[in-house]
DNA sequence: GTCAATGATATTTTT
DNA sequence: TATCATTGAC
């Protein structure tokens, strides 16, 4: 490896990436460089001799991070190992289990073609198995016992595994081993199960665990922070024989405890493996101090920190900027004027970008963006392979694969529309129901007219698998949009045109699969086989037709006096193609206009930075978001929320809120966010006039700037001389309250004695006062 | 069996 | 305010 690259690393980076090789943990900071850090550790390992690439694991949570990492290594590592990047397991926790899965379907339980269900295919498998089961979906809401689901999956638990200490839970549980059972006979696997199944084989499996465990020497992890207790599990297994493990995360950056991420994944971690090594990158690369400060000063509220403090040498920069409006409307107006001014000024759209808490957000600014002709491109909308016409052809291809399939079977009976309508439906399910099998296999017991029509469908599904056989994949994708009449249907659609493109591109992503990386990526690679013959046998195989599903006998291999079945031959393009498709979900969106704006949700902004970020609707209740607030661990998060927010600005970041906002079609009036408060105010340029702090405990005294109640901004329109007067007091008026501090009047009722308010008192929560008791006065 | 209207419902998201 | 899902009418 070229030294130079050493060279560029400081000190504590320096000393990760040439750590001895045992456990070792690397708390990055945002911005210290964590990305450069786990791919020079690589690089370093294999070009100083201490192992093979085949001896990685590196793990990562998304595909885009896992082909950046891919693509940076390739170009730091000599030519001589540059070819063999491709036998390091490189990829996501789900796309290494599939892989792992693949290679030994056998021994996992699992059909040779089995497909991977993403969440939407999940919910309606779960609503089937409802309907099927005669369940009140009122009282088991599918979302719900999906949720349900999942996080047992998360956690490694089966059904028996689960406590049920009540009915209710019995009866979910039931519905968890029911659901299992429907997998497994239609052949499919969702998300979790790719996880659980791996762990299981590799603890049930001892052959195949030692391979594994003698194979990957080193383990690295990446954005460990976000690991559930599953895939902490996983890794402790495989990393079981000895190997070392590299793990990188920020525990600050924890913000998917909703999904089931463990932050005590670290503190596990670090005793568990009696980690000695623990080195803290605290250098930031990225912000000015001042944003970095208000960063520190943010986070320092959460207790149950591994502890941190970044620092930068890049100047204190600018203030943070300040802006409070009077409604959300007008919040939006701001932030278009400052980035006229930017642009004008020479910052590049591109490096500007707006976050928000929550997608409802967006709306506003996008109007106001848009009536000002200023480009901006939204993050976060459907993704290419969830789009409806793609999900469509996908599900005809998985029947292709296996008509077994009754998720895909349900999905496209009646698409395009043939006359198979609920009656029919519900008719084959019952006859599927009492012989416990797929829907294809029941469609000829099915009585009456409904067999009759879904034999047609049958016939259809028959016909496409005949006429792709010894088609290349782009060829199989076309021949079936057409013989599905999925084409023609949406060319007579007026609406049609975008999704027939769509379905164009789908030909084209099926090319560039075969063509490119894809296919030989996910790869089951011939494992256990190469063990004792090549050390590389991850061979790519460029076998583009289909198989007819050629049901090769497993040779026996012999490892150590251990009788492994090898894994069989590969499953074709197709199916490789479909787990893609599921895996990888495509990118968000297809135009890359790249002089836009950038608009995210702060968590999908999380690992991007920008020269400057505009941070809109900091408000109780929105941020942190008001279903948070009910635990100590969701306001932490939130926090860390915050923290993440504020560290993805490189030069100047604005921070506004708003007193009035439309949410959900109604007028809400908030006060000011706590996290607001907790950036130091000499780290703050108020662009409005400031009222000072809230009555929030420890804030003792009230000052106020103007006496004007709502401090309208100078340009403002819209709120300006006291409506709905009710003895000084109206809609909207900051009001302060001896015990619960600073509040928001939202709405009032009676007049005289009788007259009452409901104040918003953030934190306090919403109250009704009645004004002959309470004494309220105005802020 | 299909279509239109109504009503509930509403963080955050990757795989 | 929008979307979605389910219901009710043809």
């Amino acid at each position: 490896m070229n030294n130079r690259l050493l060279d560029k690393l400081n000190q504590e980076q320096l000393q990760a990436v040439t750590l001895p090789s045992v456990a070792a943990l690397i708390l990055a900071g945002a911005g210290s460089g964590k990305t450069r850090v786990l791919t020079t550790r690589i690089a370093w390992l294999i070009s100083t001799g201490q192992v093979g690439p085949q001896g990685i694991m590196a793990v990562t949570f998304t595909n885009k991070a896992a082909k950046e990492m891919q693509t940076r290594l390739g170009a730091m590592l000599p030519m001589e190992f540059e070819r063999s990047t491709r036998s390091m397991w490189i990829g996501t926790f789900h796309g290494l289990c599939n892989r792992l899965l693949r290679a030994h379907y056998k021994d996992a339980g699992l059909p040779q073609l089995f497909q991977i269900l993403d969440s939407a295919d999940q919910l309606s498998a779960i609503k089937r198995l409802l309907k099927t089961l005669n369940v009140d979906d009122e009282k088991f809401p599918p979302r719900e016992l999906m949720y349900f689901i999942n996080s047992a999956k998360d956690q490694g638990l089966r059904p028996h595994e689960v406590d049920a200490w009540d009915d209710f839970t019995r009866k979910r549980v039931e519905l968890y081993t029911e659901y299992d059972r429907q997998c497994q006979r239609e052949g499919v696997v969702d998300f979790a199960e790719l996880l659980l199944r791996s762990y299981e084989l590799l603890q049930n499996n001892e052959a195949i665990r030692a391979h594994y465990q003698r194979r990957f020497s080193h383990i690295l992890v990446d954005e460990f922070q976000d690991t559930n207790r599953l895939q902490y599990r996983w890794l402790k297994l495989l990393a079981g024989g000895g190997a070392a493990m590299f793990a990188v995360g920020d525990d600050d950056q924890s913000i998917y405890r909703f999904r089931g991420a463990e932050i005590g994944n670290m503190r596990d971690f670090e005793r568990e493996f009696k980690v000695d090594n623990i080195i803290r990158l605290e250098q930031n690369y990225r912000s000015q101090g001042n944003i970095l400060n208000a960063a520190n000063a943010v986070i320092k509220n959460n207790t149950e920190r591994l502890g941190k403090n970044l620092w930068t040498d890049r100047g204190e920069g600018e203030p943070i900027r300040v802006y409070e409006s009077s409604d959300d409307i007008e919040e939006a107006r701001f932030v278009v004027d400052e980035i006229r001014a930017l642009t004008q000024d020479g910052t590049s759209r591109s490096q500007i970008a707006l976050l928000y808490r929550s997608n409802a957000q967006s709306r506003v600014l996008e109007h106001q963006l848009f009536s000002n002709g200023i480009p901006y491109r939204v993050y976060g909308g459907l993704r290419f392979f969830e789009r409806q016409e793609v999900k469509h052809a996908l599900a005809y291809l998985r029947l292709i694969a296996n008509p077994h399939d009754d998720t895909a079977f349900t999905r496209v009976i009646n698409f395009p529309p043939r006359g198979i309508g609920a009656r029919s439906q519900e008719q084959l399910q019952d006859a599927a129901k009492a012989n416990q099998c797929s829907l294809y296999a029941a469609a000829p017991l099915t009585p009456g007219k409904a067999g009759q029509t879904v034999a047609n469908f049958l016939r259809l599904i028959d016909q496409l698998r005949f006429a792709c056989e010894g088609l290349t994949l782009p060829e199989i994708v076309e021949q079936v949009l057409e013989l599905s009449t999925l084409r023609t249907h949406y060319a007579s659609e007026k609406e049609g045109q975008d999704r027939i493109a769509n379905l164009d591109e789908l030909i084209n992503a099926a090319a560039n699969f075969i063509a490119e990386e894809g296919y030989t990526q996910d790869m089951p690679s011939s494992e256990v086989a190469s063990s004792t013959n090549t050390p590389d046998a991850d061979t790519p195989n460029t076998n583009t037709t289909i198989a007819s599903t050629t049901t090769a006998t497993t040779p026996q291999i012999d490892i150590n006096d251990v009788t492994v079945s090898a894994p069989t031959s590969a499953p074709d393009a197709l199916s490789t193609f479909l787990a893609h498709a599921s895996l990888e979900a495509g990118e968000h969106q297809a135009e890359q206009n790249q002089e836009a704006v950038q608009l995210m949700t702060v968590h999908s902004a999380k690992g991007l930075e920008f020269d400057v970020v505009f941070l809109g609707g900091l408000e109780e209740g929105l941020f942190p978001h008001e279903n948070s607030l009910n635990d100590k661990g969701g306001l932490e998060e939130e926090r860390r929320l915050m923290y993440v927010a504020i560290t993805r600005a490189r030069d100047r970041l604005y921070l506004s809120f708003s007193q009035q906002r439309m949410l959900h079609g109604q007028t809400r009036y908030n006060i000011r966010s706590r996290f607001l408060e907790e950036v130091p105010e000499d780290l703050l340029k108020w662009l409005t006039p400031q009222r000072k702090s809230y009555g929030f405990g420890e804030f003792g005294s009230f000052s106020r700037a103007s006496n004007a109640p709502n401090a309208a901004p100078p340009s403002s329109f819209g709120s300006s001389g006291p409506r709905n007067s009710l003895g000084g007091l109206r809609i909207g008026q900051s009001v302060v309250h001896a015990r619960f501090g600073q509040g928001v009047i939202v709405s009032a009722e009676g007049s005289g004695n009788d007259a009452r308010v409901q104040v918003n008192f953030g934190r306090e929560g919403m109250k009704w006062l009645a004004l002959s008791v309470a004494k309220l006065t105005p802020a």
